[in-house]
DNA sequence: TCAATCCGTATC
DNA sequence: ATACGGATTGAC
């Protein structure tokens, strides 16, 4: 190409291009002597560079050698600014719109269609949502290939009607519910948030729901947080579903070739119009399903649901975004409410899903609280102290019953939390409502969001101005007890080594939140240690994340009528306490959503999180066109990294304006990548950790 | 007057 | 990230 003046405006008259002249204006082609595929010459490309300002296709010809490999979804290898990179196939056309030369696509491994193009539209707007590219979320959403796995022969079309689900099972429990799975069955697209009663058997529900789904002749997306309940999901669907050949499950756990194989069984299947379910962990949430009728999450509350690489989207957004799109049905689970569930049953998006009172009665273990006193924090290390006698006494209870108890002790490290002296309520800015901090024991507490020293600060609920760090830290407690408890069994369950489940007999078993394993015929005992642990932990999700985890620790105990006792040790008159004596995280969600609307929190309103060093965040604000209204706090200091400071600045913005804020910030740091600005910026979209 | 270097911009 | 073009600088 001459150098012209305006080049831009000039090549923009250019007419489309046939076939012919596209190769024609190819040096290069001429060069090697290549030719130009003579239907749909043009791939158009998702690079594999995560620069925010390369955010778009790119077309490249299609050599015609290889014609029948570059399909649309496919893998590509070709050059970019110089260097070979790796790329996707969004789609073939007969022309580019480029106005200069376009090089030839290097090579494709093979014609397998990794990117479906639902999948492609998912991500695009998975990637619009958090601010992020559509290569970073591509690398979340595609295994790398093996391709080994690809040359493996396919299990043919399973065969038979998909047994039909009773839905008078379990499901008649609920309000709704048989009408819920009547809906899946009739292929609508039902939306609801389930809070599942104490000693459900979830996974057989699911599996009911996803059976429903696939009989109407749809396909289901199930989302669980960890893999033993992927291992319990798989079961009931194997069970349900008359066999395991119309499910695939998908872990990352599995390594390279499983996953990749796996993958494909579900892609293949997609592409055949076979309507199967998918089960995982978060990965899967992106896998190919073909005509999508029902999206579930299990436990959405659970922060393994957050996916901690760029651009961090959340399982539970990325799954009602499909949803939305497909026109499927939504199933939001958990023994325990999220105020995200809750906005959804608040708009009317989804239905409730709650137990009949009477049922939940009669299931419900008995709670008991048991007072939190202060002395006994002056003396943390003795078991006995820790442990109140009404603890004791439930205990010994289940155990002469022969059947085991469990106790829920805290994980150790967690980040100390300010709050009232007296009444120990948590303290927060008086400004910005962000969590307050202590720098040293005699400073001032500061404002962790807005760098605000709290000057006379005074307790909302008591006017208390004293204010201490609650000093935390679970010990295992496990030999202790045993030792107190001469000839039963102990075991543990933890971050180490997991158990899935115990007998059902009398027997001590000590996990930490979300390891607690399942016994047979339930436990006569749950007993919640060191819950000022949980409660004062410095997030804003302490209160809700505190219920979801005595929840899921109750749900395994027996119902009252057999015996089963739930000690929590915590003040009776805390709403969290409350709600679990009365089984209704319904109702404390509903509170939670309005505190969090109250003081601004999501999901009330959108979060933005910049994070990275001074300048550079001073440099993405200073670049970005941000929609009117949006607050900006801080930005407050954070550990220093590689010897470099960094702060963390947040931006509050109403819910009808994260679109614009994502886009905002996406535009102002591809300015910033453009131009090569040297540090990087973290941008993370209603991040977990707002602390 | 020419080469070495810097800066900005595009990457198909 | 490179890669390239145009502007700028500095030595002949």
């Amino acid at each position: 190409m001459t150098s012209a003046p305006t080049p831009r405006s000039r090549r923009a008259l250019t007419p489309q291009r046939t076939e012919g002249t596209a190769a024609k204006r190819t040096g290069s082609a001429a060069r090697t002597g290549r030719v130009a595929a003579e239907h749909l010459p043009v791939a158009r490309v998702c690079v594999d560079i995560p620069l925010p300002h390369l955010d778009r296709p790119f077309d490249y010809l299609v050599p015609q050698e290889l014609d029948d490999r570059v399909v649309p979804g496919g893998r590509v290898r070709v050059r970019f600014a110089g260097q070979r990179v790796d790329g996707y196939v969004l789609e073939r056309v007969s022309s580019s719109d480029h106005p200069g030369e376009l090089l030839y696509v290097d090579y494709a491994g093979s014609a397998e269609r990794v990117l479906d193009p639902e999948i492609a539209d998912l991500a695009r707007a998975v990637a619009d949502r958090y601010a992020g590219t559509l290569a970073d979320v591509l690398r979340l959403a595609i295994p790398p290939r093996h391709a080994a796995a690809e040359a493996e022969p396919e299990p043919p079309e399973p065969t038979g009607a998909v047994p039909l689900p009773d839905p008078n099972a379990g499901w008649c429990h609920y309000t709704a519910g048989p009408a819920y799975l009547r809906a899946l069955r009739q292929g609508r697209p039902a939306r609801a948030v389930w809070t599942a009663m104490p000693g459900e058997d979830w996974p057989t529900r699911i599996a009911e729901a996803v059976a429903a789904t696939l009989a109407a002749d749809r396909g289901a997306v199930v989302i669980v947080p960890d893999a033993r309940d992927l291992a319990r999901m798989d079961r009931a669907l194997t069970r349900c579903l008359g066999g395991a050949d119309r499910h695939v499950v998908l872990a990352a756990a599995l390594g390279p070739r499983q996953r990749y194989r796996r993958f494909l069984a579900a892609s293949r299947a997609a592409r055949r119009g076979w309507a199967r379910a998918v089960v995982g962990t978060r990965a899967a949430m992106f896998a190919p399903v073909a005509r999508l009728g029902l999206v579930v999450i299990w436990d959405d509350g659970d922060d393994q649901h957050a996916e901690p690489r760029a651009p961090y989207p959340h399982a539970r957004e990325v799954l009602l975004t499909r949803a939305a799109r497909c026109q499927a049905g939504v199933l939001l689970a958990g023994y325990t409410r999220t105020a995200e569930g809750q906005l959804l049953l608040e708009t009317g998006w989804a239905h409730p899903l709650v137990a009949h009172r009477a049922v939940l009665r009669e299931r419900a273990p008995r709670v008991i609280p048991a007072a939190d006193d202060v002395e006994r924090e002056r003396d943390p290390g003795a078991v006995t102290a820790r442990f109140p006698s009404v603890a004791w006494r439930a205990a010994r209870r289940a155990l002469a019953a022969d059947t085991p108890v469990l106790v829920q002790v805290p994980r150790r490290g967690y980040i100390p939390a300010v709050a009232c002296m007296t009444c120990r309520t948590s303290a927060r800015c008086p400004h910005c409502s962000g969590p307050l901090a202590l720098p040293s024991a005699t400073a001032a507490a500061v404002c962790r969001w807005c760098a605000r020293v709290a000057v006379n600060y005074a307790c909302p609920t008591c006017g208390g101005r004293a204010l201490r760090a609650s000093v935390i830290g679970a010990r295992r407690t496990a030999e202790e007890m045993g030792r107190a408890l001469p000839g039963v069994p102990v075991r543990t369950s933890g971050r180490d080594e997991v158990l899935d489940t115990v007998p059902g007999t009398a027997s001590l078993v000590v996990a930490t939140p979300g390891a607690e394993p399942i016994a047979e015929g339930g436990y006569g005992a749950v007993l919640l240690l060191d819950t000022w642990a949980l409660l004062t932990r410095a997030d804003l999700r302490a209160g809700e994340e505190t219920l979801r985890r005595w929840l899921s620790a109750a749900a395994l105990a027996r119902p009252a009528s057999a015996g089963g006792q739930v000690v929590v040790i915590a003040d009776g008159g805390l709403a969290v306490v409350q709600a679990l004596l009365r089984f209704d995280p319904g109702w404390y969600a509903e509170r939670e959503l309005a505190e969090r609307r109250e003081l601004g929190f999501p999901p009330a309103v959108r979060m933005a999180s910049l994070t990275g060093t001074p300048e550079a965040v001073a440099d993405l604000l200073s670049l970005a066109e941000l929609p009117a209204g949006v607050e900006e706090l801080g930005p407050v200091e954070l550990p220093e990294e590689d010897g470099r400071p960094m702060e963390r600045m947040l931006l509050r913005a109403r819910r009808a304006a994260g679109p614009a804020l994502a886009r905002a910030l996406h535009a102002a740091a591809g300015v910033r990548s453009a131009r090569r600005a040297p540090d990087p910026i973290r941008i993370q979209i209603d991040p977990l950790d707002l602390l």
